[in-house]
DNA sequence: CTTGAATCGGACGTAACGGCAGGTCGTACG
DNA sequence: CGTACGACCTGCCGTTACGTCCGATTCAAG
């Protein structure tokens, strides 16, 4: 039996820690001295120790107590959690190589063109258009996305003439255009497999790509990108 | 000009993070209407993309407020945040491997065993051993781990006298065998360089090598953990 | 003028504890 | 015998980046 310190510091856990596990249930003592001091017994040790197992590997307490109460659920659980861990490093490497990029920079004030640039094609583009766009560029070829550039060109032109004569966004106009533009993007659209990360990281390879040829300043091109996901929503 | 949702429309934000940003500081509208509906101007529109883009990145708010107030931090600051992205990264990949091999076990009864044995290591052994652990193995090569192997057997049979015979933890027998203990272990212990991280991977390997060769059981093992534990804190 | 949509500020909830306050208990020391 | 110290107790607030819900205004359209 020991007291509430001694197996904090058996464990390398903390006071605080095994009081919050008494209090949400995850790990009641065993037993209780006259005065209310816990005692734990080899159970609870027990019960403990596979308690810091599980949330070494990430586990949230909710998930260990439903684990620890039917241990026969715990491969399913388990692989599933090795499958978010995987896709949190797929994840981390597509962040660490768009930063790896950024930095490349040397101009400060490049990085928050660049910081900017990241941002409005993010929010430009939909999840699923983001996610196909790495697969189908490697299917489609250099050629073809040469001229869904050029098109993409011509689109941006238009759309920009828009702007700046204030054309309505529920204008059968603007909505063509955007139809277009968004028929385009379906063009690299493959149905939603992949992983949206994998595609962030294709995206900033593409923004530099793209921003470094742009003809228009930074600031219409914001405006554009305003009016299209404007003219989306009256869509919907 | 835009309202605030509008503004989260078009950066495919939510209406209630801009107001959190405005509560916090980070993003003020530039101007209130008569009736105090929040006005945002290009300006604000510019530095939403770059929060949001800094956001994907990782960063918290408070170093995304200070990063936008001195941009010309901004490098060392995202060079930082691009380590800990890798240290993430090492460390998810040892959890995996660690989860993959765990996964291994057919019987579910031996999943509660191994994560025992995990923690139990991993409460034993201080960080420090465990970090120069990985390296001097390689260094040190088979035949010494081997050697090593044979006088931790020798060590815990000793100290699992002690604990049979109730022996205080302070007794100079239990010292002197937890400084040998400590001494073996230090010949592992090449200095604090190294990452925590691999070097729990390589303990996981270790600690299955170890307990299927075990001729205690398993509650024997527990008491003797604790046991050490608490010697070493007598010392202290 | 009325109705539905948008906005406002304020409050509570989240995960897993860390840290502090104020009180109790046992014991070792002068 | 008093007291000072360490370990324990029960609350309660703070953390991050918002989500969610509330009741009260206000806007835009019919």
């Amino acid at each position: 039996m020991w007291t509430i310190g001694q197996l904090a510091q058996a464990t390398r856990t903390t006071v605080r820690a095994l009081r919050h596990y008494d209090q949400i249930g995850l790990l009641r003592p065993s037993e209780r001295t006259q005065n209310g001091h816990r005692r734990y017994g080899p159970d609870d040790l027990r019960r403990l120790y596979r308690i810091r197992a599980l949330r070494t590997f990430g586990l949230s307490l909710d998930e260990i107590a439903t684990a620890l109460e039917a241990p026969a659920s715990m491969p399913t659980l388990l692989r599933a959690h090795l499958a978010s861990l995987s896709r949190r490093a797929t994840e981390i490497d597509a962040l660490r190589t768009q930063l790896t990029r950024l930095l490349d920079h040397d101009d400060p004030a490049d990085y928050l063109k660049a910081l900017e640039m990241m941002a409005m094609l993010d929010a430009y583009f939909t999840p699923e258009q983001q996610d196909s766009l790495a697969a189908r560029r490697e299917e489609l070829g250099p050629e073809a996305i040469e001229t869904a550039k050029g098109e993409w060109l011509t689109l941006v032109e238009s759309l920009l003439g828009c702007v700046r004569t204030g054309a309505a966004p529920d204008s059968r106009e603007a909505r063509d255009l955007v139809a277009r533009w968004d028929a385009l993007a379906a063009g690299f659209h493959t149905g939603g497999a992949g992983t949206e990360t994998a595609a962030r990281q294709m995206w900033a390879e593409n923004s530099e790509e793209i921003s470094a040829r742009l003809p228009w300043g930074a600031d219409e091109m914001r405006a554009l990108m305003v009016y299209v996901n404007e003219v989306r929503s009256q869509h919907a």
